[in-house]
DNA sequence: ATGAAAGCGCTAACAT
DNA sequence: ATGTTAGCGCTTTCAT
């Protein structure tokens, strides 16, 4: 703060600092060297005078510079920014997987840059925008995105991951619980509660998420010579959880012990119905089991009995398929499974 | 598809398609005209005829070519990103409010880059890497800033406007609800019941979301000659909300008849309580109400009176607090409330 | 209406 | 270890 001496490489009318950003030409002129070393100061493993860089570094903390990151990316071809394309935050799920997501990334320098898909929407319209600022690689999360985008991706060397949705095009690769295998599981747990009729809550059926852990749901069934009693599709949300338990539970409806379905916020919706609008009791009368284990599953007024998820597992999973470059190999080897895990609770 | 005719501006041997990314320079070449040419065609109100530009636009689109973002950011010196910093996303208030962020944004053509606190962390660590990727604005919600590094974003040209959070200090806007005047009306409505026994149960209370919402309820019971008979922590979530319960109905306690809670989480947190742990019947012996209006909240196994805050208005008036530039008006200009509004349900 | 040239701020060879 | 020189891909004067 205080001017004492006049250093040999600072003259006594030291300039004014420039209005507007600081550039490293800026810090390279009063320091007098070439703004190729300012790179380097900034540059961790590049060859420079501990002490110089020490100068560099503190002069530009002291007026508040920052490289241009622009600037960087584009001669190195390498922006640091992920793109994350997700559907909508309304399941508690996604808004977790983005949080671990954003953590992640930054753990290794990196920056998300947020797509919502507007309601109804798909990723196709959203993908040329994210193209245009060089993201190093696209999360695709909730939202379809048609093969024809996803060849353009991989025609600008950009790589594509599906998490929670198993996808098998060209070009892509996705992250999955083991989905199927999670579906029987809950099929055998649910053997050893004695349950015999049981029904399914759907998602959207075209859906991986959904035919996975139906398809191994059914499996589960046959090898104790069942088969699913019902099926009705829950939108994925709480309120299509809800009809979809009005339509099951209807007068008239074949006797259901055991409701399984595709994810959390339907199981609560199923709850909610039973609880409020039935007088069948949970789980004595009937079953009911979710799926994400999400945090409003584990609410002492919902115990819901549930898949659990590995979010943060699956989130690793999908920034090391990035960081390995496009998907070259065969299709088994697109699509990444983790294993997520049973919780018991009250309700099943 | 089908090579008809060689038209005069295209040789017979036309050059294969350069690997990686197609730039304005390769469609320049193939279209004999100057890169500056290609500018204008992508650029809505500059003078290009319609022929030319139709040449060009249709020559990208068949080559998968979209301007670098980065390089015309450089030289326009606005990037189109703006930066959202955000604490965590277990409150789903939050994901809310970044959805409508994201949504808006992208309407004017912007793009979001998303940065989550850790948790225990605040966004100064953040602020140097957001920095430079230069971005148009910053907008920090459920997260600290230190006075010292929204200076530094002034410094840089970098308006900040907080969401749901009064600050007061130099080069930073506020958006917020009217939070003062809700708690008066919550009192106000409490009222109305016949509730005689007011407690509150606050979040962090050197935060200004709690503590105006408290000032305005403590002014609401004044004015019936009413004071505060408790108040609990609750740190914002729906487990501190059962602990803030636990204590205000232990035995020994001044009796209760309504508690107000900083948001709907923790109120969520209280009923649930209530219901499971206690002999206490809402609304009958016990009103609670909450605040944010989140999806939880209408839910009929809740259906929690809670204040609605506008969070559509209030993203809208973050971005164009961010389009009017950094502040440099009054502490009043600096901050803007939105009126939110008291929504009666059953629990009070 | 279009072309030519000079950058935006930085990095990556080459030099030395 | 540091300086020089060319760009990265685009936009923007300034010409024509």
């Amino acid at each position: 703060m205080t001017r004492t001496t006049t250093s040999p490489d600072c003259p006594a009318q030291r300039p004014p600092l420039p209005a507007g950003r600081t550039t490293a030409k800026h810090l390279a002129e009063r320091l007098g060297v070439a703004t190729s070393t300012i790179t380097r100061a900034f540059d961790k493993d590049s060859r420079i005078s501990d002490a110089l860089r020490e100068r560099i570094l503190g002069l530009a903390q002291e007026v508040g510079y920052t490289p241009n990151a622009l600037a960087r990316s584009l001669n190195r071809r390498k922006t640091g920014i992920i793109a994350l394309v997700m559907g909508g935050m309304s399941n508690p799920f996604y808004p977790a997987l983005l949080e671990a997501l954003s953590l992640k990334l930054r753990q290794t320098g990196r920056q998300l840059l947020l797509f919502v898909v507007p309601p109804g929407g798909d990723a196709d319209a959203l993908t040329p925008q994210l193209l245009q600022y060089q993201v190093d690689g696209i999360v695709v999360t909730a939202a379809r995105l048609s093969s024809h985008m996803s060849t353009l991706c991989g025609h600008q060397g950009v790589p594509v991951v599906f998490v929670n949705r198993r996808v098998e095009a060209a070009n892509v690769w996705s992250v999955c619980c083991d989905n199927q295998r999670m579906g029987m599981a809950v099929a055998e747990y649910l053997m050893t509660r004695n349950r015999r009729a049981c029904a399914f809550v759907s998602g959207d059926p075209g859906i991986s998420t959904t035919s996975d852990r139906l398809r191994g749901f059914e499996e589960g069934l046959a090898l104790h010579g069942l088969r699913l009693v019902a099926c009705a599709p829950g939108g994925y949300t709480f309120d299509g959880g809800r009809e979809a338990a009005a339509h099951l539970f209807a007068a008239g409806q074949p006797a259901v012990d055991a409701v399984f379905c595709a994810n959390d916020l339907m199981a609560l919706g199923v709850l909610s119905y039973l609880r409020l609008n039935t007088s069948l009791r949970v789980p004595e009368d009937v079953a009911v089991v979710g799926f994400d284990d999400i945090d409003d599953a584990a609410r002492p007024e919902n115990d819901l009995t549930t898949v659990h998820q590995p979010v943060a597992e699956m989130v690793d999973c999908a920034i090391r398929l990035l960081d390995e470059g496009p998907p070259n190999g065969s299709l088994d080897e697109a699509l990444r499974e983790v294993s997520g895990w049973l919780v018991p609770r009250s309700s099943a």
